[in-house]
DNA sequence: GCCAAAAACTGACTTAAGTCAAAGGAATCA
DNA sequence: TGATTCCTTTGACTTAAGTCAGTTTTTGGC
C-alpha cells in the first residue's frame, strides 16, 4: 500500500470514528465538515508523554484506541493517577473552557491513536453553534457526578473495596461480565492501578492475594478471571 | 412594616443577587426577566433538610445566604459530606443535565436563604438561548478541576495536610488572609468537617491538637487564630 | 534464546488513623 | 436557671496500610 493511499483510509476511519462521538454525533454535514478540517489524528508508541504537567495548552483530545494514563507528581514526590482515558474518551477538554496550561500529565501506556483538536478551531466552531456546548455539558455533568461518586468511595472505604470496584468497572467495559466466568486483561501496569486507586503497589498486589486466597478472583498474569461475582461486588459496596 | 413591602423589597434583593450570579451576569433584559419570573427565594432554618437522596428531581437551586452542606450516607451508615455550600454557589445543578433524582441529601447548616429554579423553567430558557450555556459550562469546568484536586489531595495526603489546607481556604474566603493574624469562624459543626475531610470527629480533633500544641493555631471554641501562617502553608502542600 | 532492566511480590517493621467507651463542655429549651 | 441533649474531647486499643529491603518474576532488546 503506498502512503498516500494510507494517509487517505486514515482520514476516512478518522472520519467515520468522530461520528461516533457524543459530542459530535448530531452535527449537520457543513459543521461536521469543519471539525474533521481541523482534527488531527496522531498515533503514539507506548509510554510516550502526549504533555506535560504546565505545557502551554493547544487543544484536547479523544482517545481513539489504546490506554492514556493522566497523572500528577504529589510534593513528595509520588505519582497519583487521576484518570486512565479509554477509546471513544476525551482529555483535557476542561481548559477550553478553563484557561491554563495543560494541568496534568498525559501518558501512553499502550500504542495508541488520538484526534487532536485545536483550542482555537473548537471554540470558533462553538461561538458559531452554542448547541455544541449543550452536548458538551453533558459529558462534562456526568464526568462532576463520577468524580464526586469516587470522592465518595475514596473517603470511606479500604483498599480492597476499591480494587473490587476497579475490577467491577474493568469487566464491564470490556463486556465480560455477562459470562459465566467475567474476565479481564490488565491493560495498565499494576503500579499504576495502585496510583490511580490510591495506594502503593505492594499493598495491591497483597490484596489481589487476599481476592484470590479466598477464591473470588484468580490470576494469571496480566489475565485476571472473576470465580465470584456476587461476592466481588458485594466487596465493592 | 406591612407583608406586601417586604414582599416586594425580597423580590429586589432577589433580582440584584441574581445579577451578582456569574451564569446570569450577561442576560439581555429580556432574559434576565424571564430568569427572575421562575426563580423563587425561599428561607430555611437551620438544620432543614431541602432534600434527600432520591428524590424527584425539580430543579436546583443557587444559596444565597447561610451554609448548606450536602451528602451521602453509605452503605456502612456513616456519612460522607461531599460539599459544604457557601452563597453564591449553585447545587443540584448537575441532575439538569445528567438526568436522575436529587444524587445526595441537602441540609442547611445555618438559617439559609437559597433561590430555587425549576429545571423546565431553565431548560426551557437554555433551549431559547444556548450560548447560557456556554457560560454554565465553565462553571462546570471550574469544578471538575476543584474535584480533580481533591481527588489528588485525598489519595495522598494525611489528615492534618487536609485540615491545614481547609483552613487556609476558609480563611480566604473569610477574606482575613491578609492580616497579620488570619482567622475564622467555624460555621460548620466538627463533625461535619471531619466527614468532609474523609476521616471521624475524633481523630480531626486530635490534630487540632497537634497544630496547636505546635503553636501554628489557636482555638477559641469555634474561632480559629491562624499563628504561623507560613508553616500552616508548608502543611497544605 | 539469553541477558539486563523493569515490574511484581514477600516479609518484617512502623505508624496513622479508626473503634469503642467514657467524660467534659456547650447549646437549647422549658 | 437548670436540665437534657448534643457536640467535642480524651484514653486505650486495634488494624489497615505505608516503608524498607530483599527476592522472584516478567519483559523487552539484542
Amino acid at each position: 500500500m503506498n502512503s498516500s493511499n494510507k494517509e487517505s483510509l486514515e482520514i476516512e476511519a478518522k472520519k467515520e470514528t468522530l461520528r461516533k462521538f457524543p459530542l459530535f454525533s448530531e452535527l449537520s454535514i457543513e459543521q461536521f465538515r469543519k471539525i474533521t478540517s481541523i482534527a488531527k489524528v496522531v498515533k503514539f508508541k507506548k509510554n510516550h508523554f502526549i504533555f506535560f504537567d504546565g505545557d502551554l495548552y493547544k487543544g484536547f483530545y479523544i482517545l481513539l484506541k489504546g490506554t492514556v494514563k493522566i497523572s500528577k507528581i504529589t510534593n513528595d514526590g509520588k505519582e497519583s493517577v487521576l484518570h486512565i482515558i479509554k477509546p471513544l474518551n476525551a482529555f483535557a477538554d476542561v481548559p477550553l473552557f478553563e484557561g491554563g496550561n495543560y494541568p496534568a500529565n498525559s501518558q501512553t501506556l499502550e500504542e495508541s491513536i488520538v484526534i487532536f483538536i485545536s483550542k482555537e478551531g473548537f471554540l470558533s466552531l462553538i461561538k458559531e453553534d452554542p448547541e455544541m456546548s449543550l452536548r458538551m455539558i453533558c459529558g462534562f455533568a456526568k464526568r462532576l457526578r463520577e468524580l464526586t461518586y469516587k470522592i465518595e468511595k475514596f473517603s470511606s472505604k479500604e483498599v480492597i473495596n476499591r480494587l473490587a470496584e476497579y475490577l467491577l468497572k474493568e469487566i464491564k467495559t470490556n463486556n465480560t461480565d455477562k459470562l459465566d466466568e467475567p474476565f479481564l486483561r490488565l491493560s495498565v501496569p499494576k503500579n499504576t492501578i495502585a496510583a490511580y486507586l490510591g495506594t502503593v503497589s505492594e499493598t495491591l498486589s497483597r490484596n489481589f492475594n487476599k481476592l484470590q486466597k479466598d477464591e473470588i478472583i484468580k490470576v494469571k498474569g496480566k489475565t485476571i478471571i472473576i470465580l465470584d461475582y456476587p461476592r466481588l461486588k458485594k466487596l465493592a459496596v
